[in-house]
DNA sequence: AAACTATATCGTAATATTGCAATATAATTA
DNA sequence: TAATTATATTGCAATATTACGATATAGTTT
């Protein structure tokens, strides 16, 4: 056991998972955050703005990427990494739609 | 070690991730769209609902009613959980906000 | 009260994640 | 080309997650 039975749900329901996972790492929403602050697609400074080994960020990067959450750029010796704004499109609509269909059925139990 | 470095990061941010990590699982994205498919607030039919067994999806549920995504009402024998709605206002909130600055910003680059 | 129903908890095995030191890779500069 | 700089990969220890059988708890019905 201990293996997430991915098969079993729907394409969209493993897709959301995987973004949502991708984000549920305060280190990984601080990654986030810093590259929307910055003016530009800064590179491996994000390093020196966090509290964690080079190591562990670019495995943190690593996994943005793959999720698809962040693009990354080589840029000569650096690389630039950004955000990926279809992703955060995608998470926008989706709760945008979960809302819209709460205020519809106005329930009234819990 | 293994320990995610929690006092490291904002309160902000450890509380997003919080959220991101409970929905980062396709049983409990799952759960959140039978509970908004569902007319009334119904029970404990979710496990039937689900390919995993009785005390796996008890888990789950723990797991997203712990990160305030849904809240459950004893009601008799059962128990009724349904959508924490300020839950997903802020999920919304959080990815508009993100999308409105990356509008302003309009990079360049990647 | 006994049987039944609905859900939670415990215990445990399998696997995944987190974090980092050490090291590798690859472009840049001296 | 040797040293430097920026980032990735490897290997590993500590911890967390996932899943479920067995069992507990608590309300309901007979």
């Amino acid at each position: 056991m201990g293996v997430t039975k991915t098969e079993h749900f729907t394409e969209e329901q493993n897709e959301l998972a995987i973004l949502a996972k991708a984000l549920g790492h305060p280190a990984r929403v601080a990654i986030m955050e810093y590259l929307l602050k910055v003016e530009a697609c800064i590179c491996g400074d994000i390093v020196n703005e966090l509290p964690l080994a080079q190591p562990t960020v670019s495995q943190h990067l690593k996994e943005l990427k793959n999720a698809g959450l962040i693009k990354g750029n080589i840029e000569g010796n650096a690389i630039c990494y950004c955000i990926n704004e279809n992703t955060i499109a995608k998470f926008k609509a989706y709760f945008e739609a979960i809302s819209l269909k709460l205020d519809k059925k106005k329930s009234t139990c819990c």
